[in-house]
DNA sequence: CATCTTATAAATGTATACATTATTATTTTT
DNA sequence: AAAAATAATAATGTATACATTTATAAGATG
């Protein structure tokens, strides 16, 4: 309801300014600097904070006011555990409906993802898409959808881990192999690749924020 | 951030009047009318039909405009399959920090349960407020807040299966078996009995809502 | 006669102005 | 001097007015 032209991409700028440090963190927001900063009223920046909100992205601040949630090793943790049981939930219902066509998209994306050149956020969108490909299969629009927002609450903390190290390759291997146990309906392996393959980004990132927090 | 009395009390009764379906089903709600309806202006009627549509109370109607969502048999099943997956996790998280004191709450709370003169809102309310006293010693916020979220949209749906049938005293036996096999430190017992307890309750009203679809 | 185009009406999105609440600074009191 | 109470300031919440978009209906055209 609120996804008119303006207020979309305030959103999506909004977003892209938290990830990019450029807002002052664990500080309240004042609407009215945000709307001169952006060019707007207050109206369409309460809908964007509000939404953000909802996503985990801004917190509650004091009694009234919202600010830049920090990012937390046991959020991350919290967000991988949540994908680790529900994705192979949904992976299991998709199974049945996994036409070659869906597979071969799926590859698509994959073979898209090999390409070095891409951003953190191409990547981690590409990322997204393969695994969003797989699930829709399963139709299961409320499953999906929490599933949706658990992605959006981690697209925070991509592009901490992603772009350094190696840990793009074995994603990707991960992948590959995901995508040849459902071709061959090796249902129970192809969940538990998944489940392994989410928990091991996540153990990079949580050590990652804990060791930056110690410093 | 939008929780002043008006809002929040504007929130509280929407969601009531969706509740007992004093509201149109299926069709785009208009701002205006019930801004009318409930003597304020459109701005914070805005601010709650955002809330619900975030909450899953109200979907998108069209390409703008939202209405109230129509109870599936499916959204209650994957609800509740979210449930019996989250809700054992953080239980485990929970089980080290459950002291006498938060047991104590918990067993004061099944008591008063046990009063037969209960509404069915009420009923509900206390029954979360159970759940959520044990998952709250986990610490885990993040865990905890989409388990808040899945209530949320479970809420929708109590009301249904509560009131009919004598569900609520194999309920507060499950809720006392739970109770205490925590007490015995006896963790998978208390998990495997929780899973069970959410998918028991789920099985009736998925029965219920197919049953009177087809009707 | 069906379909596409266009114009009208009605809804939502946004801006400005005002009311209310929360925060801060000051004053008063013990 | 410290703490509580109170006044002043600054923020958010809300209402009204306007702009834009969407849906609807009338009309033109093939």
């Amino acid at each position: 309801m609120a996804d008119k032209q303006l207020a979309q991409s305030l959103y999506e700028q909004l977003k892209q300014d938290i990830r990019e440090h450029k807002l002052p963190v664990e500080v309240a927001l004042k609407q009215e600097e945000l709307a001169a900063q952006y060019g707007v009223s207050r109206i369409p920046i309460r809908d964007v904070l509000q939404k953000l909100k909802n996503e985990g992205w801004l917190v509650q601040s004091g009694k009234c006011g919202v600010m830049i949630a920090s990012l937390s090793a046991q959020e991350a943790e919290d967000l991988s555990l949540m994908r680790q049981y529900l994705e192979p939930l949904i992976l299991g219902y998709a199974q049945h409906n996994l036409t070659n066509n869906i597979l071969g998209q799926a590859e698509d994306l994959l073979v898209a993802l090999d390409n070095k050149q891409l951003s953190v956020s191409e990547c981690g969108e590409l990322n997204w898409q393969f695994h969003a490909c797989l699930y829709q299969a399963a139709n299961r629009p409320t499953l999906f959808n929490t599933i949706i927002s658990l992605h959006q609450q981690c697209s925070r903390y991509i592009g901490f881990h992603n772009t350094q190290l190696n840990y793009n390759t074995t994603s990707q291997d991960e992948h590959y192999q995901l995508l040849d146990a459902l071709k061959n309906k090796q249902l129970e392996l192809a969940q538990s690749i998944l489940k392994q393959h989410i928990a091991q980004a996540s153990c990079q990132l949580v050590a990652y924020l804990q060791a930056e927090h110690k410093s």
